[in-house]
DNA sequence: TCTATAGTCAACTAAATGGTTTACTAAAAT
DNA sequence: ATTTTAGTAAACCATTTAGTTGACTATAGA
């Protein structure tokens, strides 16, 4: 099992902080601007900044400018290929899990 | 939307780094010691038991003792929750784009 | 035109991370 | 009984991370 996870860790890494977990689930209910985003956070808007361009920068996120205003959005691609990743092991534990209840009924029946 | 996600970034965390993503690869193959663990990473023994210190205060491994050796075996719970976390997120994608294609759909139609 | 708003940039700080080495304990093997 | 093997623990180091503040640029609105 050697699947394609190049920079899968980078993506993780994004998701590790529980700011950009938040900014993450805010932005799955729209586009927000960088400044509308800010508001909920006990922490200045040049911080969530910081973490808005670690998400962008691991391609989670796309920041336009329109006007003055910087929109962020998510990009699902990396966190599908994370999801991808996580169900290859859930598959694994399954036939794990599947080939022991065998074992055990072969066990059972002798 | 507030999933169930209490410490989801811990889970995330500790798959951000390459080597313990690696370890998590070879420990899905079965348990392996430490010492066996170690031997194809070009880094001491020591800072390969760091990483699965890591993961197991992560709750993604289990470290057991038999004898004078530690074998390691991977804990499926957390990245099964991990991976229930970023489905939801596949699922709003997959909603919003079809009502995107059902909107494209209302335009042409008129 | 003046002022308020949206945001970046640079410099700084404290704490966490990923690694090292050396010294140690416990179990196995000879 | 001695030596090897398996592993931990502590001290140390360099880099990264998560945050701050203050000065700045650019757009929008009065």
């Amino acid at each position: 099992m050697h699947p394609n996870n190049f920079g899968i860790e980078k993506t993780f890494g994004a998701l590790s902080d529980s700011t950009r977990i938040a900014i993450i689930e805010r932005l799955s209910r729209g586009e927000v601007s960088l400044s509308e985003l800010s508001k909920p956070f006990a922490m200045s808007q040049t911080a969530v900044s910081k973490h808005v361009k670690i998400l962008s920068d691991a391609g989670l996120v796309a920041v336009k400018k329109r006007g003055r205003t910087r929109f962020c959005e998510l990009l699902p691609e990396p966190m599908q290929q994370a999801e991808n990743w996580l169900m290859i092991y859930q598959k694994f534990w399954s036939e794990r899990f599947n080939n022991l209840s065998t074992f055990l009924q072969q066990e059972n029946s002798q």
